[in-house]
DNA sequence: ATTATTTCACACCTATCGTTCAGTTATGGA
DNA sequence: TCCATAACTGAACGATAGGTGTGAAATAAT
C-alpha cells in the first residue's frame, strides 16, 4: 500500500530513465492531420508511425493505440475549433456583428478536406461513441453561440422581436456545416463570402 | 478471331448454364445501405457477403469486388437522389414553388446516417476518383437546378432582378448539404421545416 | 440422358490490419 | 561507475482484410 502510494505520488516527477524523443503535441498534430484527411478507418497505424516518427509501440503506450490516438487528436482539433468559434461568437458585445465576423474569417486553405468535426459526424458508425459525442457536443455548442448572439441582437433591437431566433440559430449552424461540404466541391473563399452574404441578409 | 466474335455476340443470350440465385438490383440495394451506414473503408467484404447473401466470389465476378460494388451501389443511390431532385426542382413551371416543395419533401427517416452522396464527398481520399466525381457531379447538378428555378423566378418577377441568383443557388445547395449533417445530430423533421422556412424568407 | 456451360460453396491465398513482446539504448541518481 | 528505470527498436503476434482456385450443383440445348 505504502509502496503503491509512493510510486504513484512520485510518478509525475521524472527521477530517472530515458527521455522521450518526441514532442507529444507535435505527434498529436501530425496524427490529427492524417485523421482529418483520411478519416478514422482510412488511416492505418503504419501511416501514423510513418508521419509521426513514433514507433507503433510508442504510439500504443503513450496514446492508447489507434482509438486513443484518434480521440486525443480529435480533442485537439475540437479544442481549436471551439476556440475559433468562441473568439468570434463569444466576443462582447454579442450581436449580429459577431456572426458576420465569424463567416468573414472562415477560410478554406489549400488541400481542403472538409472539417474533422463534420467528417467524424458522418463517420459515426466507425468511431467510438465518445469521439462522436465530442464532435456532436462542439457542434451544439456552436449552435448555442449563434443563438446567444441572435438573442442579444433581438434584445438590443438589432433584430425584430418576432423573429424565430431558435430556427435562425439552427440555420446558421446548418450553413456553417454546409460550407464545409461545399468547400470540398468548390473551395473558393469568394464563393463562401457570397454565400454568407446571402444568409446574412436575413439578419438585417 | 471468328470464335471470339461469335462468343461475344452470343454472350447476352443465355443459352445454357445455371441461373443466378440472386437479384442483381436487390444485391445493390443491400450493398448501398451498408455503404451508406458505414462508408467505403468501414464496410468489409465479409459484411457485404453476409448482408447480400452472395458469395465473395460471386460479388467479385458480378460486380468487380469491393470497389466495383461501391461504384455501382453509389450510382444507384445517386440516380435515386438525382430523380428526387428533378422531380421537384425540374417541375414546370420552374420557380420559387419548386424550391419550397423540395425542402418540404425532405425527410429524415429513422436511423438516419446522413446522405451517401455527402458522406462520399467527405471520404474523398478513400474512394475511387470516379466515385468521388460521380458524387460531385450530382451535387453540382442539384445546385444548377436550384439556379434554374431562381433564374426563372427572376424572369417571372417572383424575385427582384437585382438579387444574386448564383450566390443564392450556392446558399440553397449549402443548406441542403448542411441539413444532411444537422440531421445526424438532430434528425427532427419539424426542426428541418423551421430551418427551411427561415432560408425561404430570402426568396419572398 | 448426355453434355456444354454457368453459377455456387468451401476453403485457401497473400497482404496487412492493430497489437504486443523481447532485447537494446539512453538517462539520472547513488 | 554502476544501477534502476524508462523509452526505443525491430520483429513477430493472431486476426482479418480483399481476392482467388477448385470442384460440385444446376441449367438448357443436343
Amino acid at each position: 500500500m505504502i509502496n503503491l502510494a509512493l510510486s504513484h505520488s512520485t510518478r509525475d516527477i521524472r527521477l530517472m530513465g530515458r527521455r522521450k524523443s518526441y514532442d507529444r503535441d507535435e505527434v498529436l498534430v501530425k496524427a490529427m492531420e492524417l485523421f482529418w484527411a483520411k478519416g478514422f478507418e482510412g488511416t492505418h497505424l503504419s501511416e501514423l508511425v510513418e508521419v509521426t516518427g513514433v514507433n507503433r509501440f510508442g504510439l500504443y503506450g503513450e496514446f492508447g493505440g489507434k482509438e486513443g490516438l484518434f480521440q486525443q487528436a480529435l480533442d485537439l482539433y475540437l479544442q481549436g475549433t471551439l476556440s475559433a468559434y468562441r473568439e468570434t461568437l463569444d466576443a462582447k458585445p454579442h450581436g449580429l456583428g459577431n456572426i458576420q465576423e465569424y463567416f468573414r474569417r472562415l477560410s478554406y486553405g489549400d488541400a481542403y478536406h472538409g472539417c474533422l468535426m463534420i467528417n467524424t459526424l458522418t463517420e459515426q458508425d466507425n468511431v467510438t461513441s465518445d469521439a462522436f459525442s465530442a464532435a456532436r457536443e462542439v457542434y451544439c455548442e456552436a449552435r448555442n453561440l449563434f443563438l446567444k448572439n441572435l438573442q442579444e441582437a433581438q434584445a438590443a433591437g438589432e433584430l425584430a422581436p418576432d423573429r424565430d431566433v431558435d430556427a435562425l440559430a439552427n440555420l446558421l449552424s446548418t450553413v456553417d456545416s454546409g460550407l464545409s461540404i461545399h468547400g470540398i466541391v468548390s473551395p473558393s473563399d469568394s464563393e463562401k463570402d457570397a454565400i454568407a452574404a446571402q444568409v446574412l441578409r436575413l439578419l438585417d
